[in-house]
DNA sequence: ACGAGCGCCTGTCGGC
DNA sequence: TGCCGACAGGCGCTCG
């Protein structure tokens, strides 16, 4: 799915519009379609259809991986998984495939949630805070230092891959991410997390602020045929790229398995040894 | 506490 | 051409 950066680029171009639509605060929400019931976790969809329509949109906003538009009322979440997305359309240009949810706002515009693997969730909730519960710190909030990382680092004894994949440690890295910020940061994605120098998860931390922040300036990464505009794909150093030679020494990139993930890296730079 | 495996879904791609 | 397996930006669950 999207991370981080992607999800980041989609509130923003929902929230101050765009060459091709328009933003999405102040509209109000005229009516609501649900094309597939699993995308819904809260409430039924019933209750969802009654208690959106009328509601009208005051900010939209992203924690993790999670999209949120605040409501007169209510809170509207998205989770787009590995495959959703949320695209505008006007008058009767609505998409025939993959829909899973509609929006009808003023004006004739729509707001689609597409999903081909139906992965995505949505809730419609009083207290958004409940959804965010169990997410750690947002990695590009200043109030995450290297110190209060490197604590959380050495709290636990886990392989950095999943570990920093996981949302409860660390909000908003992916699969994409988490290999490139490893890649960065010269470290291997298996190392155990409590083996790091204060050093290491200084420079980790810097890392993946790095890989997100320039995610976010490219407006994401779009691969395979789920393409949402952005050119980080572009940029990738490990990602999708085994056997091509490492930018920083020439040694091929390698795949290996962890936890059923695809995890790219550099054999040479990122060695287990010696760090 | 932690990692591995699996289920959820549809689509694309490469090999035969 | 058609079939088949591998693979895909995520996450919740169970099982050792």
């Amino acid at each position: 799915m999207p991370e981080l950066p992607e999800v980041e680029s989609i509130a923003k171009c929902l929230r101050n519009g765009s060459a091709t639509n328009p933003s999405l605060i102040g509209m109000c929400i005229n009516s609501a379609t649900l094309h597939w019931q699993r995308s819904l976790v809260t409430p039924s969809s019933d209750d969802f259809i009654s208690r959106i329509q009328g509601q009208e949109i005051d900010s939209i906003y992203r924690r993790g991986k999670f999209l949120a538009f605040q409501l007169s009322r209510d809170t509207l979440i998205f989770h787009l998984r590995m495959s959703g997305d949320l695209v505008i359309q006007q008058g009767e240009e609505i998409p025939t495939r993959h829909v899973r949810l509609t929006l009808e706002l003023e004006k004739g515009y729509t707001l689609c949630f597409l999903d081909p693997r139906k992965f995505g969730r949505v809730w419609l909730v009083s207290q958004p805070e409940n959804i965010f519960a169990a997410l750690g710190p947002e990695p590009l909030d200043e109030n995450l230092t290297a110190e209060k990382f490197y604590a959380s680092l050495k709290a636990v004894k886990r392989q950095l891959k999943p570990l920093l994949m996981d949302q409860s440690f660390l909000a908003g890295l992916g699969n994409i991410y988490t290999d490139e910020a490893l890649h960065r940061a010269a470290i291997h994605p298996l190392m155990i997390s409590n083996q790091l120098t204060q050093k290491q998860a200084a420079a980790l931390l810097d890392s993946i602020r790095e890989v997100l922040i320039e995610g976010i300036q490219r407006n994401g990464a779009s691969i395979d045929w789920v393409y949402r505009g952005g050119d980080f794909q572009n940029h990738f150093r490990v990602y999708h790229r085994v056997g091509e030679p490492c930018y920083r020494c020439g040694t091929p990139i390698e795949r290996i398995r962890v936890g059923q993930r695809s995890t790219h890296f550099c054999p040479n730079c990122q060695n287990l040894r010696n760090k």
